[in-house]
DNA sequence: CAGTATCCTTGGAGATACTG
DNA sequence: CAGTATCTCCAAGGATACTG
């Protein structure tokens, strides 16, 4: 029932969940969990694995998902600086589910363009 | 075929994998496809159980996933206008392991929110 | 009812430069 | 190396008005 004051409900507009689930499915959010779930990166690593990314949305990035418990951060306390990040094990079970949204995606790829295709002509052919 | 001239990969920077990610995974294409896994609705009840959602933004949205073969949309020719929204069966595919992703998050939220709190705290405590 | 067209605002995102 | 700070800019998104 409704009865519960904090729902957690996506369908809740102003509940943590939301903003969670933006997090781990955004652009970079998703690619540096499905990364990481390869195992332990340093940021410059990440940098180069997440093609496309920028420093900024990296960093950005990765400290709304430290900060929402799914990524950790391990600075290792030497010149030149060097920083881990790995999943914690909330991390790799949500990352584990974006990856395997983006695998399904991949695994259908040929029927999704074709839909799309076929779309696409529709709207070609009916209109103009 | 050559196999890897297309990969579909998502970490391709210019593969239509990340295109239909982001729709299936936006803040509304999410949201539509987790509530059109409860059955067919038309327009103006998907605009009311998506909390929030513009009617641009629906619409948008709504045009996306047809596009990509996740949505089915079909219109009745009566007045006034009668256009039912479903998923295709690959949109209930999909559809599905979104949801699940939404349902891991709802029910790891004390864990997600304790996270946030002891990051929040900390950085509270030694910076400042 | 189910959209489209238009305008307008905001903040997301990149580039750059600097620091510990 | 691993960031932070600052600036700028474009486009996603919302509000409104209109149409079939």
């Amino acid at each position: 029932m409704d009865g519960m004051a904090t729902t957690g409900d996506v369908y809740d507009r102003n509940c943590p969940s939301r903003q969670i689930a933006s997090h781990a499915t955004s652009q970079w959010g998703g690619l540096v969990l499905g990364k990481l779930l390869e195992g332990k990166l340093r940021f410059s690593e990440l940098r180069r694995a997440v093609v496309g990314v920028s420093e900024k949305m990296l960093a950005q990035t990765l400290q709304a998902l430290e900060r929402d418990g799914l990524v950790l951060r391990e600075v290792h306390p030497v010149i030149p600086p060097h920083v881990d990040y790995s999943l914690t094990p909330a991390g790799a079970q949500l990352a584990a589910r974006v990856r395997g949204l983006y695998d399904w995606i991949e695994d259908n790829l040929p029927d999704l363009c074709a839909a799309r295709d076929a779309y696409d002509a529709k709207r070609a052919g009916t209109t103009v």
